[in-house]
Order: structure tokens, then sequence, then C-alpha cells
DNA sequence: CCTTGACCTTCCCCTCACTGGAAGCCCCAT
DNA sequence: ATGGGGCTTCCAGTGAGGGGAAGGTCAAGG
């Protein structure tokens, strides 16, 4: 197989599928005319990539999980462990972005968003404290 | 003010100050002996450009949000406008992310991770369909 | 036989928002 | 004079590829 039918096949760029070569991550064979020359294995190995990177691991996580993958007689304590890490990272990850988001979503129920120049979302980010609430009290 | 003074005011790194200017974000003058000399208006656009950051804000929409800032006929809905749509990525993304996790969280409570090989994470990623409820049948 | 076009190769630069480090100047204190 | 800290510029690297140029290869058509 060459490059264009493993793209197809694999849905990854052959770009990306080059880049794998070039890191390691995968060794296909060269026919005689230096085109690289695929087997069902590397196809494998590949689509094992694709799924790994759609779960957010990164490439150095994807080297260790094909790694164990592999090894027969790996440990699935380690597999685990690797996921267990990556999972806290999104998760933490997802709060920083919740964070940002509710903000946000308050800044931007405060903006009337018309014509006028009086903005609480600049406002915000310039510092000054919101006055959207009287009744709260100021300094 | 030298940089260190506004480093530590502002809490932004020296090198991201540096960066700031180099890109045009900010404009500090200049001591003969030509050091940067920064006035209080450059901490407060420093200011402005941290939280901005924080909130998750790209360069470039910091640059728009400072123009805006600056412009004092500006129309709020113009704001508004981009950061609705900063909120819609990162809505985009917490999604993307939390589909991450739920499968994540998934393989990794199927995962027995003790020290034998068997290991569902590596099952799914490897393409083969996982089998942990067999009442629900295969193909 | 020659050309055309699709496919393949390597190579280098670009992304984004910084960060690290090297080489060298400046300033103050001793 | 010297030492140390702060300041300057410039260069290179990060992660995970993407864009595109320059050139080799292959199969089909005229």
């Amino acid at each position: 197989m060459n490059i264009g039918d493993v793209a197809a096949r694999s849905g990854l760029p052959a770009k990306t599928i080059r880049y794998y070569e070039d890191i390691g991550l995968i060794k296909p064979h060269r026919s005689e005319n230096g085109y690289r020359c695929f087997a069902e294995t590397d196809l494998h190995k590949l689509a094992f990539l694709g799924r790994a990177r759609a779960l957010g691991f990164t490439i150095e996580d994807c080297r260790m999980l094909m790694a164990l993958y592999e090894d027969n007689s790996r440990a699935s304590a380690d597999v685990k462990k690797l996921a267990n890490e990556h999972l806290c990272k999104i998760e933490a990850k997802i709060a920083d972005l919740q964070a940002m988001r509710d903000t946000l979503t308050e800044l931007v129920k405060c903006c009337a968003g018309d014509d006028r120049p009086d903005c609480p979302i600049l406002k915000d980010l310039s510092g000054e404290a919101m006055a959207d609430t009287p009744e709260s009290g100021g300094a």
C-alpha cells in the first residue's frame, strides 16, 4: 500500500503519517522507487494512533500505549495508570474552561450589546468593579 | 518603572511583557540607557491583557478588545459579539473534552488494572469491540 | 515515443503564545 | 575596580502537525 491508500483507509492525512514515521511511531518499508510501502500491521498501528489521539492522548502517551500494546506481558495496571492520569488532566482542563465559561457567560449577560459604549465586559477586563447590583454596595 | 517592577505588579513574566511589546500590544517608552520605561497606563494595559488572556481570549482577540476599550465611541454590541464567539468556542471545547472524558471513564472503569495483560483500554484502541456485556450480543 | 496528470519524495517555514538561554551592556554598592 | 543583579537583543524550542515548493515516478492516452 502507498501512503495515499493508507491515508484513505486510516482517515489520517498523509502529512500526519509521514510525521509519525519521522518521530518513530511507525516504520513502514520502502519500495525500490523510494515510496513508503505499508503493511496491514502499519495500518493497524495508525488506526490505533488515530483513536488514541482522538481521546486526547499526547504523542508520548501514544508511544507508551503502543509499547504496552505490543508487549504481551504487560500489566493492565500500567495502561490504566496512563489512562487515569490523562483523565485527570482532561478533567482539570474542563474545570478551567468551565470557570472561563461561567465568568464570560455572566459578563455577556450583563452587557446590553447595543450601540452605546457602556460595556461591563470591558469594565471588568480593565479592572473596574462591576456595579450592576447597586444594593450590594460599593467600597 | 522598569520591566521588573511591572512584571511584579502585573503578575506577568518579563518575557511576556517584552513579547507583548514585540507584537505591538503595548508601546512603553525607553530611558536613555535603552531600558523600557513603563507608565501607569502601560501597567493598566498589561493588567487588562492578563485578565483577557486568563479568560482564554487569543492575542488577536485581546488586540481587538484593547482597541475597543480605547475607542470611546465603541458599541458594546461589538464587544459582546467578540465575547459570545469566544464563549461558543469554549463551549465546543468543553463538549469535546467531556466526550473524551466519558469514553475514557468508561474504559478505565472496565479495566481491571492488575498485573494481568488483558486490558479493555488497549482492546478498544486497537479496534476490537469490547465484550464486557455478553448479553448485549455481538454482530 | 512523448506528454499529461496524479502521486510520491524531501525540505523548509508557519502556526500560538510564549519560554529558556546565551552574549553583552548598565548601574549601584563596596 | 569589581561583583552581582537587572536590563538588552537575538536565537531556538515547544506540540502536533499544515502549507507549499522543487523534483522524481508511474500509468494512461495520443
